[in-house]
RNA sequence: GGGCGGUUAGCUCAGCGGUAGAGCACUACGUUGACAUCGUAGUGGCCACUGGUUCGAUCCCAGUACCGCCCA
């Protein structure tokens, strides 16, 4: 049954696929020898709501290359496949969905209903990557899919899994080991999501801002004298100020200043450090003072040098306002408005302002210095609202304006706020794509200073191995000054904090066991009633179940005064409720005096983890952890992760330092980083821009092989790959390309079996007779020993460079047209089994990088045993390689390329059949031309060779060891011929003169490598023969 | 401002101590036992610039310019 002309992508690239998933062919440990060391690779687990990108196509072709190149090499191989919850988006994703529906937003729902249509989601959809993933062509071990929320509380049949188990117990073990804590800190808060964010979830982009100036009068009308200098120090200004000029980009927040603060070395303000100034807004009666402290962070030659201090609002601030003892004030709530709760502002003013005289005012959360009238605004109605004021009052800096009136001539000179219009560094969340507020709020962090070294040291000791090394630096720099991680966030979708907090009933304001006696009598229950709840403090407990921490808590109340100490632990939905019930309790109790009704409600945080902090368990959970499975033992740590640049702090930096924490163990051996695929032109594609190339497209074009291959020619270390529809298009070719020498094979009965006999399954390695035979078999271990060192060493485009030469350059080239005259002779039968053995070799090498048409390939040319994703790879090497008939065979190449060459310049027909006279030769030249005749008879389109002169009418080709002549007709064009002869003797009497310029060098003979040398003197050797030959024949023309 | 890259043929990129390669594009020819998604032959490069190291630099070092990315 003859080939199709081409290779139909999309309809066998759906059948094979099939046929891989029906066979488990990429099972863990398929195809593994007895014994075989373990490869594992885990796959940087998409977004569940992600669909493929062809960052995503990158990322998983190299992976697929190692893992099947590994598998085919006998090695017990698990792709370990799956997909992060990703908590934001996910969230996001079922929003908009429920909104599209017409459904009740995701507040009208209780938390285990919206949990659960996120769940029907995933369902449907969630599988929409590793469908993708597969059309790639991806070997993952698709039966362990893995999913970050597997095994959480509520997920349905089929999502069993127990990565939910493994995030709670490093939770609460980390919360045990005190590596865990609570704290209320300045995080990123995204007002869209009403959750913290990490910093690296954070976008900084440039946008258009104003810098407004503004005059915060000295308390009580104080002045100074205000002197600015130049370099030299002469004095550029002077004059007397009862004002501090402040600069800001963010009005609003004035309201919550604490301080203005100026650097130690800044002469102009020395002499009211220490004194108080006035914050220009807010109601007139009530305006706060603050206090001007010095701080090394105000930068002297940055606006006016002064900063205003506004700790609860911006993270400079907030490291300045902890050093110097300023309180924090905050401003907002959760949307990003001007706070409504809280203390009046004059209440909240006067507590302030206690404060900047240097008074502990203790717990300031109460305090809302936001004035009535903007309380509830959103943030820019307030900051509009609040530059209106100031100017209103004066207190804006100005700057003359002068206008000249264009009729009258006359001059307008006015004074006008200074408003800078200026670039500013804006953060944005790259989820919600909104302004991120700094906002101070209770958060979880992992106090990642305390587990960082060890993954400082695994990389520097070398047990982790991160290519290329430059990103080494990166990671060194990354995890040097890493910052706490911020792991709580205010969502319903991802794994629950497992901590449980009750009320602080050891110490609440108001209530006191008077008589000492360690019971309550109902005078003090009826205090503890009264005053006692609301404002108590709480304490809390981690554990993996409310059973562990129940036990906690009752360790907990037993020092309590009976009988509150025999409460029983009961959990509620959270603080209100807690407060209830207890109270509800103590009521009962004061009635009854039964003590058996007291309880004691606890209640759970109701924030989960950072989604990345269950990826960050991704290698152990993956693999069974926290249960000791075969898997784990076998395939941890992995072999390789093949990742992103983009993500080495998000994610690698993070597993390392978790995965060292838990298990004390590296993750994996090396880590290989790619670059970023960009577009044609070297720009990141991005929506915006509109020049997103989706890899589904490129493979509906084209197939999913020449995508593949052409992303991995492209993965040079170190570089960003830029990759067109034309590239991919070219590769398609390629795919062709092979197809047709196939094709071709099949033509001439290359893969029926010999008469008799049945075909050897797959081809036995031929031992053929035939300088062209043992020549391409050289050619072949060249090609698979260039293959295995560039994959050993990541170099995925020199792996595709060196199997393109090789199919292309030397087997479609070369050997098939060398081969079309042989299947006629005596050396049919070997070289039939020789280009079979070629055809099957090419495949196997190409599988890892171009898995479908090779294995459709396989098919086709045999009765398999086996599919060729298991097929075995090669081992031998430079033994094949003949060096008699590599040496033969260059030089017929070399000849037939010369006779083309001449004759195309002389502009002979194509089709015309010349003469081959020998002018010259030496013997082996001649036994070349004996043992090669039929293919360079055919190739060169020259009769066979005959020993004679050079004559009128004909044209000179000089090779190594040999010169020709070759009549082309009775009249040449001797003017040209002897152009296009001079012209390659003049290049090479170039090339000589530096060669022997370099050997005439004392100083090079003496230095050079003596290889060096000596090749040197070969490569002049053979050029001085070539110019002889040229001049030879230039003076035979001008001869005649 | 700090850090990291890049600058090689018209374009996209390899190469990285011994005077340059691929694909695409371009020119001419061509249906020669598979392939026009092809073949043959060509055109095209002071390897950004300036110094230095070296017998020798596109390659190593330093600086300059421009471009990109990351972090402030």
């Amino acid at each position: 049954m003859p080939m199709d002309k081409t290779f139909d992508a999309a309809a066998a690239e759906a059948r094979i696929a099939a046929a891989w998933e029906a066979s488990d062919a990429f099972a863990a440990g398929a195809n593994a020898k007895p014994g075989a060391p373990a490869f594992s690779v885990l796959i940087p687990p998409p977004n569940v709501t992600g669909s493929l990108h062809i960052g995503h196509a990158l990322n998983n072709t190299l992976q697929d290359i190692l893992v099947r190149w590994h598998r085919m090499r006998g090695f017990d191989t698990l792709w370990q496949p799956g997909q992060d919850h990703a908590g934001i988006a996910t969230q996001m994703v079922v929003e908009r969905k429920l909104a599209a529906e017409g459904k009740p937003a995701r507040k009208d729902w209780d938390r285990k209903a919206f949990t659960d249509e996120i769940w029907t989601w995933k369902a449907e959809s969630g599988g929409t990557i590793t469908e993708q993933l597969k059309r790639l062509g991806a070997s993952c071990d698709w039966s362990r899919n893995a999913f970050t929320m597997s095994g959480a509380p509520g997920a349905p049949a089929g999502e069993e899994g127990n990565f939910h188990d493994a995030v709670i117990r490093v939770f609460v073990d980390l919360y045990d080991k005190g590596l865990i804590y609570r704290g209320k800190r300045l995080v990123n808060w995204d007002p869209r999501f009403e959750t913290a964010i990490s910093d690296l979830e954070v976008e900084n982009r440039e946008v258009d801002g104003h810098m407004w100036h503004f005059k915060y009068p000295l308390a009580g009308g104080a002045t100074y004298e205000y002197v600015e200098r130049d370099a030299d120090g002469r004095i550029t200004l002077r004059e007397t100020r009862d004002y501090i000029s402040i600069a800001t980009t963010r009005p609003e927040t004035m309201l919550g200043d604490g301080a203005v603060a100026v650097h130690p070395s800044d002469a102009r303000y020395a002499p009211i450090v220490g004194q108080l100034c006035e914050i220009p807004v807010g109601p007139c009666d009530q305006r706060r003072l603050i206090p001007i402290i010095i701080d090394e962070y105000p930068d002297p030659g940055f606006g006016s040098g002064a900063v205003k201090i506004t700790g609860a609002h911006d993270f400079n601030d907030y490291g300045v306002a902890m050093r110097n003892g300023i309180p924090l004030y905050a401003l907002m709530d959760g949307r990003a408005r001007m706070r409504e709760d809280g203390l009046s502002y004059a209440e909240s003013a006067a507590i302030a302002t206690r404060a900047a005289r240097g008074e502990d005012v203790g717990d300031v959360s109460a305090v809302n210095l936001v004035p009535e009238d903007l309380r509830g605004l959103d943030r820019l109605d307030a900051r509009r609202r609040v530059v209106e004021a100031i100017t209103a009052e004066g207190l804006a800096v100005t700057v003359l304006h002068r206008e000249i009136e264009p009729e009258t001539g006359a001059e307008h000179l006015e004074n006008r706020p200074l408003v800078e219009a200026k670039k500013i560094m804006q953060p944005f969340g790259d989820r919600s794509g909104v302004v991120i507020e700094p906002m101070l709020t209770d958060q979880w962090f992992v106090d990642t200073a305390r587990i960082v070294q060890p993954a400082i040291d695994a990389v520097r000791d070398g047990r982790t191995r991160i290519l290329p090394e430059q990103h080494e630096k990166v990671y060194f720099h990354w995890l040097e000054n890493i910052e706490p991680w911020t792991i709580s966030r205010q969502l319903w979708w991802g794994h629950q904090i497992p901590v449980w907090y009750g009320l602080d009933l050891h110490s609440p304001p108001g209530f006191a066991d008077d008589e000492g006696d360690g019971a309550l009598d109902a005078v003090e229950l009826f205090a503890l009633l009264a005053e006692g709840l609301v404002d108590a403090g709480e304490r809390h407990h981690a554990a993996a179940h409310f059973a562990d921490v129940a036990e906690a808590f009752r360790d907990d109340i037993a020092g309590l005064p009976q009988p509150l100490e025999i409460s029983r632990i009961v959990e509620v939905a959270d603080r209100a409720a807690a407060v209830d019930a207890l109270a509800a309790s103590l009521a009962d109790y004061t009635l009854t005096q039964d003590p058996t009704h007291l309880v004691y409600p606890v209640w759970r945080d109701p924030d989960v983890l950072d989604t990345w902090f269950s990826s960050g368990l991704w290698p152990i959970g993956t693999l069974g952890w926290p249960e000791d499975t075969p898997e784990l033992r076998k395939y941890f740590p992995t072999s390789t992760l093949v990742t992103g640049f983009d993500i080495i702090f998000f994610w690698v930096a993070r597993m390392m330092m978790m995965q060292l924490a838990v298990v004390g163990d590296v993750p994996f051996r090396t880590v290989y980083v790619h670059g970023l695929v960009r577009d044609e032109k070297g720009a990141k594609m991005s929506k915006s821009k509109g020049n997103v190339i989706d890899p589904l497209d490129l493979i509906d074009a084209y197939g999913a092989d020449p995508l593949r291959f052409t992303l991995t020619s492209m993965a040079a270390m170190g570089r960003d790959p830029k990759l067109g529809p034309k590239h991919v298009e070219a590769n398609r070719n390629f795919v062709t390309k092979i197809w047709n020498a196939t094709r071709f094979a099949e033509m001439n009965g290359v893969f029926a079996a010999p008469a008799g006999q049945p075909a050897a399954q797959p081809a036995a390695q031929p031992a053929p007779t035939h300088t062209v035979n043992r020549w391409i078999m050289g050619e072949v271990a060249r090609a698979r020993l260039a293959v295995d060192e560039a994959l050993g060493a990541y170099r995925f485009n020199e792996a595709a460079a060196v199997l393109y030469g090789f199919v292309w350059g030397k087997v479609c080239d070369w050997y098939v047209e060398f081969a079309k005259p042989l299947f006629d002779g005596a050396h049919a039968d070997e070289t039939r089994q020789t280009m079979r053995w070629v055809i099957e070799q090419s495949v196997t090498l190409l599988h890892p990088i171009m898995p479908f048409v090779t294995e459709e390939i396989w098919a086709l040319t045999g009765q398999r045993a086996r599919m060729l994703v298991h097929g075995d790879w090669p081992a031998y090497g430079a033994e094949l390689i003949d060096a008699d008939a590599d040496r033969q065979m260059n030089w017929v190449i070399g000849l037939i390329e010369a006779v083309r060459s001449a004759r195309a310049q002389m502009g002979v027909p194509a089709g015309a059949r010349l003469d081959l006279i020998v002018t010259e030769a030496d013997d082996a030249a001649r036994a070349a031309l004996a043992a090669n005749g039929a293919l360079i008879e055919r190739l060169a389109r020259v009769t066979p060779p005959v020993s004679g002169a050079a004559a009128a009418g004909t044209i000179a080709v000089a090779v190594p060891g040999a010169s020709f002549a070759l009549p082309i007709g009775d009249v040449i064009d001797v003017a040209a011929e002897s152009a296009r002869l001079k012209k390659a003797a003049d290049k090479g009497a170039r090339d000589a003169a530096g060669l022997r310029g370099r050997l005439g060098n004392a100083r090079f003979v003496e230095s050079a490598d003596p290889e060096v040398i000596e090749d040197t003197r070969a490569k002049l050797a053979d050029l001085d023969e070539e110019i002889a030959r040229l001049n030879a024949a230039l003076a035979q023309l001008a001869a005649m």
